[in-house]
DNA sequence: TGCCAGGCTTCAC
DNA sequence: GTGAAGCATGGC
């Protein structure tokens, strides 16, 4: 049990922001994550006073990078014009967020079954297969469940991974299991690769298109360049950048932006925002025929 | 009950 | 190259 100050971390927002899936709230100021085959309970003392349920060793060693606490955020919101009032306002309200280190295999599993998923959907799948596949893991009286090893799911029965809520996404996790396990997919040399390069092997993957490519490269492999484009994103270009989106300014750093406008799009955003944009839609299309 | 969800593949054209 | 259809199922 170890206690640190990172005052320009928050746990709350990196959980809420739609990159990991097994980072819960457990109590008004308790989470509980649960990677790399470990469990950590992460106590918020106060704004920026953390307790980590882990030793000295074990917190330098995995989970400072995991959280990238080591990095200042600060100098890539000072990059913002001081014009575009949207994105000062979406790096302000997302202030502590933190572009995690998580593993690969994991992440590319988690954001295949993302696609046409709700968030709480997708937890609810990631949690069915790491009960029915993972490994165990003891945590006093409880047990949890690690994200099954691509060993673990290439041996599952097809049906058995049907059984976790995956839908028409169960063949493409099969194959992406038989594909790690074989060794003919290896992800963990792919972290070699340049962006391009990596880029075009993921999505060599059935199942695996630009978003989904443009994620695992941010969440799993860390590249800040990346900056996949979901339904979030797309609708926040529309509204605020008439459809195009300064891409070439954030060169490097376009994904811990692209995160500040999900996470504030999707906290922000209301419903009868989505309907006149639909509606606006409609007639666009309308006036085409 | 119906709509929507951190999209992708396939197939016309 | 582009656009549309079809996809399984949970959560609200």
């Amino acid at each position: 049990m170890i206690v640190e100050e990172y005052p320009h971390f928050d746990i709350q927002k990196t959980a809420e922001s739609g990159q990991c899936f097994r980072l819960n709230r457990i109590g008004d100021h308790e989470w509980l994550l649960i990677a790399y085959g470990k469990v950590l309970q992460i106590t918020m003392e106060r704004k920026g006073r953390y307790c980590f349920s882990c030793g000295r060793k074990e917190f330098d060693s995995l989970w400072k990078d995991y959280f990238d606490l080591e990095t200042d955020y600060g100098k890539f919101a000072e990059r913002i014009p001081k014009k575009d009032l949207f994105l000062q306002k979406a790096a302000a309200f997302s202030d502590g967020i933190r572009i995690l280190r998580q593993d690969p295999w994991e992440t590319l599993i988690s954001f295949i079954i993302s696609q046409r998923k709700s968030i709480p959907a997708i937890q609810t799948s990631v949690e069915k297969l790491s009960a029915a596949f993972g490994k165990k893991i003891p945590a006093g009286t409880k047990t949890y469940y690690a994200f099954p090893r691509p060993e673990e799911l290439s041996r599952a029965d097809y049906d058995d991974i049907l059984a976790c809520s995956v839908g028409y996404r169960a063949p493409y996790i099969y194959r992406a299991a038989k594909m790690c396990a074989s060794g003919e997919l290896d992800l963990m040399s792919l972290s070699e690769l340049d962006d391009a390069a990596l880029r075009e092997k993921l999505l060599s993957v059935n199942g695996v298109g630009e978003k989904v490519a443009g994620c695992v490269m941010l969440f799993g492999y860390h590249r800040t360049g990346a900056f996949p484009v979901d339904v979030w994103i797309q609708r926040m270009i529309d509204l605020h950048y008439d459809g195009h989106f300064p891409l070439k300014r954030y060169r490097g750093f376009a994904g811990i932006i692209q995160q500040y406008i999900f996470y504030y799009g999707r906290q922000t955003y209301d419903r009868s925002e989505r309907m006149r944009m639909k509606i606006e839609k409609l007639d666009k299309k309308g006036s085409l025929i």
